[in-house]
DNA sequence: CAATAGATCATCT
DNA sequence: GATGATCTATTGC
């Protein structure tokens, strides 16, 4: 896809993200993550629900780093894990609902050669954005972007048909507290789903 | 293959 | 002061 045809697709509206998180996470599918001369559709999702979700940053309430989750929907949240990966959430759900959904994985659609430089000991180009840590740094997003409106500006997630594909449903990786609730999404087949 | 260790720091107790 | 929504390299079978 070349860059002019990246930026004709429509951006979503604010009000595609003023919804469950779970539902969001769901239609985030199939969907365009662009960030400068760099995109990639989203193959892979996971929702956090709130003050209720044991493994949800929200869980012990509102603080300085979760403020942007209680704020307007379409919003980044982006932080900083185990001192060395950055993960980028979307804000879901109305203002003062502090759901949110966690971009797991991409399959790399422009700017691969920005993602290699990123990435240079990446064997494929599928694996390019494979895994929350792994996308944000091929894509470049930081947590300069933290707060950051997705419905314009430099990072934006645009509209894209999705095509006959079957999405499945499965536990949240990488947590150990409510493991067994389903609010994973991903593209069956896809080679850039991180696997766990 | 699967299992494990190490890197490394903002955030919260 | 402990912990974590991860990733990679390395070791061991």
């Amino acid at each position: 896809m070349t860059p002019a045809e990246i930026r004709s697709l429509a951006i979503l509206p604010r009000s595609f993200y003023a919804r469950p998180a779970a539902e969001v996470a769901r239609l985030l599918l199939g969907k365009m993550l662009v960030h400068g001369g760099r995109a990639g559709r989203i193959v892979e999702t996971e929702a956090y629900l709130g003050e209720t979700d044991r493994a949800a940053h929200t869980f012990h309430g509102r603080t300085a780093r979760t403020e942007v989750l209680y704020g307007e929907p379409g919003h980044a949240y982006v932080y900083l894990i185990y001192g060395m990966h950055e993960c980028l959430n979307v804000v879901a759900e109305p203002a003062g609902s502090p759901g949110c959904v966690l971009i797991r994985a991409l399959e790399p659609v422009a700017g691969i050669g920005a993602m290699t430089v990123e990435r240079p000991r990446t064997h494929s180009t599928a694996e390019l954005c494979s895994g929350p840590g792994n996308l944000t740094r091929a894509m470049g997003i930081s947590r300069r972007h933290y707060g950051a409106d997705l419905t314009h500006g430099a990072l934006t997630i645009r509209q894209m048909d999705v095509p006959r594909e079957e999405v499945l449903t499965g536990p949240r990786v990488g947590i150990r507290h409510s493991t067994d609730w389903e609010l994973r999404f991903h593209i069956r087949g896809n080679p850039s789903v991180s696997s766990k």
